[in-house]
DNA sequence: TACTTTCTCCTACACTGGTAGACAAAACCA
DNA sequence: TGGTTTTGTCTACCAGTGTAGGAGAAAGTA
């Protein structure tokens, strides 16, 4: 019998490797001779793991919309607190988010000329947006939310918003700062309590 | 004397093949074999022109660039009126916009890598945000925008959503759809004209 | 018509990428 | 200890890429 290698261990380490090189360099740096010296091996010790570039790539990509949902601590909140927390917490407010969003920026254009990769942001984007939709509605229910704003612009914006602070704390930190992410939340938050 | 060819206007023509190519496949997409079939010539026929595909592709980012002001039309507007006209112009809401979204995507990971470019990106965030600046100010001493939130705040909020909106028709369109752009927007501008 | 300059095409070159396969090494069991 | 199967290395291949250079075509002038 040979060495026992736990395949699952090895595979998240691959995709660990493949998530600094992208975060660092881009799609560009992430070639297979790069993840393989990245991780302690030659080029060929990847397929054991993975038989594709594209399946290694396809699993960073869960890992990034997977990190944003881990990102969230939502332990017995709901209604506004929730959303309050579920908003903060996946804005791109220190270095790790910043880089999961240098992943994230890769793979919405990888996306747009891949089909899996596509379905499998729709589908986090569902659930994402159905989070928000369900504290929106407790939040309504609890009172505390009372703006006459439809649920659906709502949660829009906060999409918008995100996605946007994504992209310019990557191009364009040092005009859109932590601080004025924060104030945004603010205000968006501070709305949703008035009429 | 040879054969007279306005190379101004040649230049012109790779740029809008590249754009196209860019638009409809991604970068990957524009290797100068392509650029040079789409536009006409044979493999080496470019160099005449361009000196290398970087040129290229800076040219075509200017274009990208230039292609966000010259829609922007501001004759004689002035404060609140012409906020409105710059924030609703350069939002992703027709197909030649979010082909433009789809190139600034391209683009905005580019220019992490590339110094020029992205200084290039800096200056015309810089531009436009002094623009916007402007417009609030104006729209302050009219009287017509009275709401406590500082400018800088509501700057960045217009280029938050609008860079949101340019990920999101792209990636998540049937969410994200123009009639909510339009709802955005106008729910900003009204909370301009309250304290 | 002949000449000169520009433009265009084609081929080639150096390089990089993903992938496959042969072979060596390691490790566990009998 | 020996054998078997996995794991890892190395080399090679093929398909692309950007780029350079040379040969020919085109076009305007004398």
């Amino acid at each position: 019998m040979p060495k026992i290698i736990d395949h699952d261990q090895r595979r998240s380490d691959i995709v660990d490797v493949t998530w600094d090189l992208i975060t660092q360099g881009g799609i560009e740096a992430a070639t297979m001779r790069e993840i393989a010296a990245a991780a302690g091996f030659a080029n060929g010790a990847l397929k054991h793991y993975f038989p594709s570039k594209d399946d290694i790539i396809e699993a960073t990509y869960v890992r990034a919309l997977d990190m944003m949902r881990e990102y969230v601590k939502l332990d017995g909140l709901r209604g506004l607190a929730a959303l309050r927390e579920l908003c903060v917490s996946s804005m791109p407010i220190d270095a790790e988010r910043i880089n999961a969003g240098r992943v994230l920026l890769t793979f919405w254009q990888l996306s747009l000329s891949n089909r899996k990769l596509h379905d499998k942001y729709l589908e986090h984007m569902r659930s994402w947006r159905g989070l928000l939709h369900r504290y929106l509605t407790e939040g309504r229910e609890d009172g505390d939310i009372v703006t006459a704003t439809p649920d659906e612009q709502l949660v829009d914006e906060v999409v918008l918003l995100n996605a946007g602070a994504n992209v310019m704390s990557l191009v364009s930190g040092e005009f859109s700062t932590v601080a004025l992410q924060h104030r945004h939340l603010e205000s968006f938050l501070d709305r949703l309590t008035r009429p």
